[in-house]
DNA sequence: GTAGGGTTAG
């Protein structure tokens, strides 16, 4: 064992064992692991695939282990218990002690690959012109394009071909005059033609020809570079062919290339893509032992990484990095840290960085802004969404069509109507922005959550006057908003016409029909909507007629229930329940409608309904509508009356979350609440500390429960 | 888009 660790190669990415920076990593089981992974990976190296069996200097060098290899033993060991190293690494001071008797190995190339100088080219002009020329000629037709060729006004030198190589587009027609500079056999084809016409397919997410262009060099020997090699995997990366890019980034390890800065933190990416956080972190505590001062772009791949993962204290371990290396964000960085503090749920601090950024003389872009605009809306900071948009007027900050249908939709969730209103009006004056079906979905939904049918009904109308596309959240919001409003023939055309344009139902929209059927109140009505929603799901038009019906049983309910949840996607699964609760209270069926908050909390659809400390029961209802809120709060009582009769031990103290209702969809909940309680004349008293809360002592509720239980109950 | 890496929408 000892004579074959000596006998390992020392290969660079061993690690260091005087680094005491990250001490997580460099525990003995660890490296002893990382050990015995590379023997292991020594005798099977031999186990090469026939293709790089023909590359030389691949099975020159077998004794060369793969990078994901070594990275299996940190996530398979010391990484599988993440979060306690996890907190260890984001948190632990650096030290800079070095051990200078054992440099430290290196990862990657401080070096960027050097680009070959490009030699002045006088006839550049007339060049450009060939090329636009071959840019213009119909794509689709070869025979055209290669005649074209074949005029060509200049000899075909290496200058010639690279010049025009670089501005051809689409993708089909480089690739084509690749080819047939390679019959001409005027030079010999060099690294950096290969790398032209890779970077072109890449546009063309052509990963397969650019595979396949690699093995060819490969066969050909003809060097494969950093940029080569950084060009592959991204486009690996941009056709989510993750282990191909990682497959060809080992390759290239093995080929005793070292990886420069490029194409090491394209690699970072990713790993980071692929959610291996482990990985990057061990990755990225590599590059830095190795004296590898990472650029804006890496942190900014960590901070999407972080972000990806609502990682907060990843993300404040990119910025601690970045200050202690001394590394000033970007644009880029700082867009990508917004939104993570976005995804991370940290608005204030999302807030904080927009300012330290434009104090630090960065001007916000429209990403910058789009960002901060779905930020301020998601936590619906109206205040602040408010300032945002001042300022991006007064200091005439860009705007594109994104900015503009963000700014829309988050003026939708904070009922801001009229600002919506002049936003809209300058979309239609602006000449790139023109209101698509986006904009008009934002704009429904603000109409729709203010209750004004008739300004939302002119905007459906105004988009089929301009063959705008109504989709599927339009619609939903329209005939949420119609179907409050009782407006059923309008409603009925609506989804007709939807129909006939191709939206395509799902089970929100679905879900939006039930609860207007709960709304109706003649049977006329919530016929006519049903029959909208037996084309979209006749199954639940079924289920609906089958709880109707007072003679079906538990049991047939109870299966049709359970297939329909099944059927249906997650997010739409309680609104049905609740819907169909809501229609069974709206048609006197309480009984029904309590089996149904059974079912419903018996598949998981109500999984916060009750929480139980030692000092306190609650009930949240946050999540239900009006008529399953009075089925809990009655189901409640029934089981604190049960435990009063009994005499079981009780909390000090009841409560009953309703929420605020300051959504503007979800009002009324804590009225409805509220009332429901007077009329039981229950306890409960809203609770001045705990907004949206209801609370009730155990010695009130007791006296409560005996004062209307004629039952025996013993003292 | 002028040989290679990172950011924007229910």
């Amino acid at each position: 064992m000892a004579s074959n660790l000596s006998a390992a190669p020392d290969f660079h990415l061993t690690i260091p064992q005087s680094d005491k920076r990250r001490p997580i990593f460099f525990t003995a089981p660890i490296r002893q692991n990382l050990t015995k992974k590379r023997l292991t990976i020594s005798c099977n190296s031999s186990r090469s695939s026939p293709k790089s069996s023909r590359n030389l200097k691949e099975s020159l060098n077998p004794k060369n282990p793969s990078l994901s290899d070594q990275l299996k033993p940190l996530s398979a060991t010391t990484l599988s218990t993440t979060e306690d190293n996890r907190t260890h690494l984001l948190s632990k001071p650096k030290s800079t002690w070095v051990n200078p008797t054992k440099p430290r190995k290196s990862v990657l190339s401080l070096q960027r690959q050097k680009r070959s100088p490009y030699s002045l080219n006088p006839i550049v002009k007339e060049l450009r012109l060939f090329a636009q020329k071959l840019n213009d000629c119909d794509s689709s037709n070869e025979t055209t394009f290669l005649s074209l060729l074949e005029q060509i006004p200049y000899p075909l030198t290496r200058e010639n071909a690279l010049l025009i190589l670089n501005s051809l587009k689409p993708w089909q027609k480089a690739h084509l005059f690749f080819n047939w500079i390679k019959t001409q056999n005027s030079f010999p084809m060099e690294t950096i033609f290969y790398n032209v016409v890779m970077k072109s397919l890449r546009f063309g997410r052509q990963f397969e020809l650019i595979d396949n262009l690699a093995n060819e060099m490969v066969s050909n020997e003809i060097e494969l570079d950093n940029i080569t090699y950084s060009t592959i995997i991204t486009c690996a990366k941009r056709c989510n062919m993750f282990d191909k890019a990682l497959e060809w980034f080992e390759r290239m390890y093995k080929t005793g290339l070292m990886p420069d800065e490029v194409t090491y933190s394209a690699v970072l990416d990713v790993y980071a893509k692929l959610g291996k956080v482990e990985e990057v972190l061990s990755l990225y505590e590599r590059g830095v032992a190795s004296g590898w001062k990472p650029d804006p772009i890496t942190f900014s791949v960590l901070a999407k990484m972080f972000g990806e993962a609502g990682d907060y204290d990843g993300i404040r371990f990119v910025l601690q990095e970045m200050k202690s290396l001394g590394v000033q964000p970007n644009l880029v960085v700082y867009n990508t840290l917004l939104e993570a503090m976005g995804r991370a749920g940290k608005p204030g601090l999302a807030r904080s960085l927009f300012e330290e950024m434009v104090e630090s003389g960065v001007t916000p872009n429209e990403k910058s802004l789009t960002v901060l605009a779905k930020i301020y809306g998601k936590a619906r900071w109206a205040k602040d969404a408010m300032e945002l948009w001042e300022r991006m007027r007064s200091n005439d900050w860009p705007m594109d069509f994104i900015l503009f249908n963000t700014l829309l939709s988050m003026c939708a969730d904070l009922g801001m109507e009229e600002e919506a209103e002049r936003l809209f009006e300058d979309m239609k004056r602006s000449e790139h922005c023109r209101p698509d079906s986006w904009s008009y979905t934002a704009m429904l939904n603000i109409y729709g959550s203010g209750g004004n049918a008739s300004k939302a009904m002119d905007l459906f109308e105004e988009m089929s006057k301009l063959g705008v596309d109504i989709n599927v959240m339009g619609c939903t919001c329209l005939i949420q908003c119609l179907g409050k409003s009782r407006r059923i023939d309008d409603l009925v055309r609506v989804f007709n016409v939807s129909i006939e344009r191709g939206v395509n139902p799902d089970d929100r929209l679905c879900g939006c029909l039930l609860s207007v059927v709960s709304l109706c109140e003649e049977s006329e009505d919530a016929n006519r909507v049903l029959a909208c929603l037996q084309q979209a799901n006749p199954r639940l038009v079924a289920l609906v007629r089958l709880i109707e019906e007072e003679k079906t049983s538990y049991e047939t309910v109870k299966e049709e229930f359970r297939v329909i949840v099944g059927d249906t996607a997650v997010e739409a699964r309680r609104p049905f329940c609740n819907c169909l609760i809501d229609i069974c209270r709206s048609r006197n069926l309480h009984g029904r409608a309590h089996e149904l908050l059974y079912l419903g909390t018996l598949y998981g659809l109500y999984p916060d309904l009750h929480h139980k400390t030692a000092d306190e029961w609650s009930l949240d209802v946050r999540s239900l509508s009006v008529g399953a809120a009075h089925t809990a709060l009655e189901e409640w009582m029934g089981t604190l009356t049960k435990f009063v009769q009994r005499n079981e031990a009780l909390p000090e103290m009841f409560s009953a979350h309703t929420g605020t209702g300051t959504h503007r969809f979800s009002q009324g909940l804590a009225n409805a609440f509220a009332a429901h309680v007077e009329k039981l004349s229950a306890p409960f008293r809203q609770c001045e500390e705990r907004a949206g809360c209801f609370v009730a002592t155990r010695d009130d509720l007791v006296t409560w429960v005996r004062s209307r239980s004629p039952s025996p109950i013993i003292a």
